[in-house]
Formats: C-alpha cells, structure tokens, sequence
DNA sequence: CATATCGTAACAGATACTGTTTCGGAATGA
DNA sequence: TCATTCCGAAACAGTATCTGTTACGATATG
C-alpha cells in the first residue's frame, strides 16, 4: 500500500464518534487530519456509500455517524476504502512460451488471496470503538 | 503495494529453481518475465545480499540459486524485497492540538503490525518449491 | 436572501516505480 | 593475450498514482 486512504479513514470515523451525536464539517475534520476539505469529503463520500455516515449540506450541517462504532472493524472498512490489492502482479504479461512465465499468476494468486484474507481477519478482531478507546486512553 | 517487485522475486526464484544446477543469465530470466535485464539484476541484488542466490560474471555466468527452495517461504521473502509497509499513516502529521489528531499513529500502530504480522504468517506457509509445483502442475 | 456547507470536476505537484541506456569491471576460453 | 560474455551500478526518462488545491454550482438553514 503506498496511499493513505485507510488510516486517514478511521480517523475520520474516530472524530465523527467523539463527537457523535453532533455534526461534524469536512474543514473541521480536515483541520483534525492536517489536510484539505475536500480530501475528506472524497472519502466521507465512499463511507456514505457504505452506510456509514451520512451528509447534510446548508448552515450547520456536516457529517454524521449513522453505524454503531462497536459495528464498525477495520476488516470491514478496509474493503470500503479498498486502498488497492496488497500484492501486484507482473506490470507486464509475462512470457507465454515460458512454462514459468505461462503460469505463475495462476500459480500465486490463491496464495495471495490467502494472504490477504489472514490480514483482514486480523484487522476484523478491532473495532472503531477499540481505535477510539486506544487513542482517547493514550497520554490524553 | 502498488509495485510488483515480490511477484518478479518470486518468478526469478522459481525460475533459477526449475533449471538448477545450471546457472541463468539474468537477460534469459528477463526474457521470462518480459521485462528489462536491468530489473532482475536489481531484484538478483536484493536476494544475494541475504544470501539466496550467487552470481558469476563472464561467459558461461549467470545466477544460481544457494538455498533449498522447500526452504525459502514466500514470507521470508517478503522481508527481503519489502515493497514498503501494508499500511501508511498520514502523509502529513495530524494535528496534535486535537486529541484524536495527537494520539491516533501511536494507537494505529499495533493494529496495524498485528495485521502485517500475520499475513506475512499466512505467507510463511508456502516456499518457492510449493509455488513452482503449482505452477508446472498447472496445464503444463 | 445571505450564509454555510456539501458535490464534483479539473488541475498541479510530488512521489515512487518501471524501463532503458550506458559504461566500466570481471571472468571465460580460444 | 584478447575478444566475448556477463554482471554492477549510475543516471535518466516515462508512467502512474496519490495528495493537495482551486473553483464553482447545488442545497439547506435561519
């Protein structure tokens, strides 16, 4: 993974529960994460896709956690945000009159979806409302 | 990930496994994955560095494998070509002034090393000689 | 109706990676 | 000895992706 989508992501979700039932703007989020509103609102926009949140547009609107913070793991975020496969394969087709070339990304591509289903398990056992209790509890 | 230099590692190994004894020059190799011969030797430095392979310049050279492929597991691999870290933190820092801002990379980081952790664990379980069975197994 | 906020497109800048060229060094073997 | 083959490494261009920014229209509030 090289972009940042994911954490930028939960810490999102983490400032809209701190602050949940009250809404919350993407410039006032933005300032949190030390970056652009609109940086935010590209991913608030995936999350509300998601059921996660949702938007109201006008004088005292903002963004809204819709789901309970202890329903929200990170497994499942991870697939909404999507940050792109963890593995890649060849950028170029490798050669076919190759018996290596011809097969190996058949051969790899259950080990890599494997792979990455063990990460994800891994990243479903926390919750946002785990995340928020770490950080929150942390030096303070 | 976005590169795909474990993919290539993988298919350089499984190549220089399938023709062992014999030493490969690392434009054949190249020839295989379809690419430059100036990438495998970039990739061929990586694993002779952690003693995996050795080179042998001049005519008839070429690399050859050191290590028993039943014994080089895709995750000991990982930790040799590191394509970056699974997950990234913020590009900038966050704002500390606010105390999800403060606290949230410290309360990230062990979610997210558990996670790395035990996908690389999933990955320990299969070796080059696995994969290259796979892949000269499969519709030959 | 003025204001605040989202929605979205468009673009610039930065970064990382891949692919390529080039040239020097080392080993072979005729 | 010397031509050939191959690696070693630096340098550079092209590409892709992501982040950050600007701009402007749409929508809701009060």
């Amino acid at each position: 993974m090289v972009n940042c989508r994911f954490t930028v992501a939960i810490h999102v979700l983490c400032v809209l529960a701190a602050l949940h039932p009250k809404p919350v703007t993407s410039e006032f989020i933005a300032g949190s994460v030390n970056t652009n509103p609109v940086v935010i609102r590209r991913i608030l926009a995936l999350l509300r896709r998601a059921g996660l949140v949702k938007s109201q547009p006008g004088v005292s609107g903002g963004w809204e956690l819709l789901a309970k913070p202890e329903k929200i793991t990170l497994g499942g975020l991870y697939q909404i945000v999507r940050p792109g496969t963890v593995f890649a394969m060849h950028s170029q087709q490798p050669n076919v009159l190759c018996p290596v070339g011809r097969n190996i990304q058949r051969g790899l591509g259950s080990h890599y979806q494997k792979a990455q289903a063990a990460m994800e398990a891994e990243l479903d056992r926390t919750t946002i409302a785990d995340v928020l209790k770490d950080v929150l509890g942390t030096s303070q």
